[in-house]
DNA sequence: ACTTGACTTGGGCGAGCGTCCAACACAGAC
DNA sequence: GTCTGTGTTGGACGCTCGCCCAAGTCAAGT
């Protein structure tokens, strides 16, 4: 094998491990799964990561990270308020059509690291990400559709986490988009009503 | 071992499995860890099932069936739509509070059920009850309230699932119950919103 | 009393797992 | 040219997994 730096191996095995794992779960993510993905020997692994959940936790972190950028970059001004969360929501659910198999390995790590006292902490971590991403995308929205929300973000916050959670989960058993999208314009219509419009 | 009939035996190693994995796990859920927690030996787990996936096809429609027993015994009138709805989610939630290990086997085996091709069935299974037990909420509540809803049923159903899974999944990690609650207030507050007093 | 069929069990099979180690290869510093 | 530190590797360790077999035990039917 070619020389190369562990950092770059690392950054190499983490690919290959959300590649392997989106593709056949998190279970069959091995440590000879993900070295043979990126074309090493198993001894590298060891080499570049002390353990297989070192490598979790990273990946974990990793996937959060990419998460929060997405939202960021999802957002663009609408006519009104319902059309701007509706283009973002929509840009999530695009997303999520074409790498099910991403979103199904953050649940699926979510709730290995809920079991594994090692990694619990980044459940937690994982969803406070979740939250700041949530925070980002009903502020943004708020200020492109020049309205103020009229519940605290917290709540507001918490409740676009949870659908988004839901709907994700059950668009995964069934990748029903029709009636996903039916439900997304329910939670639409609702969602505008706790606007009004800016004072300033 | 005393001697007991094969259908017992499976009753018992499936009581054993839901308690093993309620409190360690699906993952830790082996053959071994079964069978010791209903106290046999391991032989006994091939005698009375043909495989470790024959006894989670078995587990998931057992639990299925639990939970929509348990959401049609939560229904019961109230004043008026929005506390009649919210006295089946406080049920459901006070469920969650004192069983949160069952309800998180539950996602866990939907997980392993979308990833296990000899399972792959079951998770659409588990939906269709989950759905099927929401059309029964949402009827019964409307039947006691006097109300119809003003949405078609299946939209509705796929909503409250959506709602009751996010809210799991968001509670399971941080067991935050004030959190959960509010948002369950905003959701009560919209699902009141769509419905009309019933004509006759 | 004997047969039959259902149940019980200890032990073992082959495979896969995470991890580790000792030996080796090589580039850059001296 | 030699040394040093970083990277590479084949092979093995101990363990757990799902599953299976062959020999046993026992209650009921005849």
């Amino acid at each position: 094998m070619a020389r190369m730096s562990a950092d770059e191996r690392r950054a190499e095995l983490l690919a290959a491990a959300l590649r392997v794992m989106s593709r056949d779960g998190v279970a069959a993510g091995t440590t000879r799964a993900i070295a043979a993905e990126a074309g090493m020997v198993l001894a590298t692994f060891h080499y570049c990561f002390r353990s297989r959940n070192e490598l979790l936790r990273e990946l974990i972190i990793m996937l959060a990270e990419i998460e929060r950028e997405a939202a960021r970059a999802a957002m663009q001004p609408g006519r009104d308020i319902r059309e701007t969360l509706g283009q973002a929501l929509n840009g999530y659910l695009e997303h999520l059509e074409k790498n099910p198999g991403h979103e199904q390995v953050l649940f699926e790590l979510n709730h290995h690291a809920l079991r594994t006292p090692e990694l619990r902490d980044l459940a937690d971590e994982q969803y406070r990400q979740y939250y700041e991403s949530a925070t980002i995308l009903l502020t943004t929205a708020a200020e492109l559709a020049g309205v103020e929300w009229q519940l605290e973000m917290p709540v507001l916050a918490r409740m676009v986490v949870t659908m988004i959670d839901g709907a994700t989960t059950t668009w995964l058993v069934d990748h029903d988009t029709e009636k996903t999208q039916a439900v997304r314009e329910v939670m639409l219509d609702y969602g505008a009503t706790l606007t009004r419009p800016a004072r300033r």
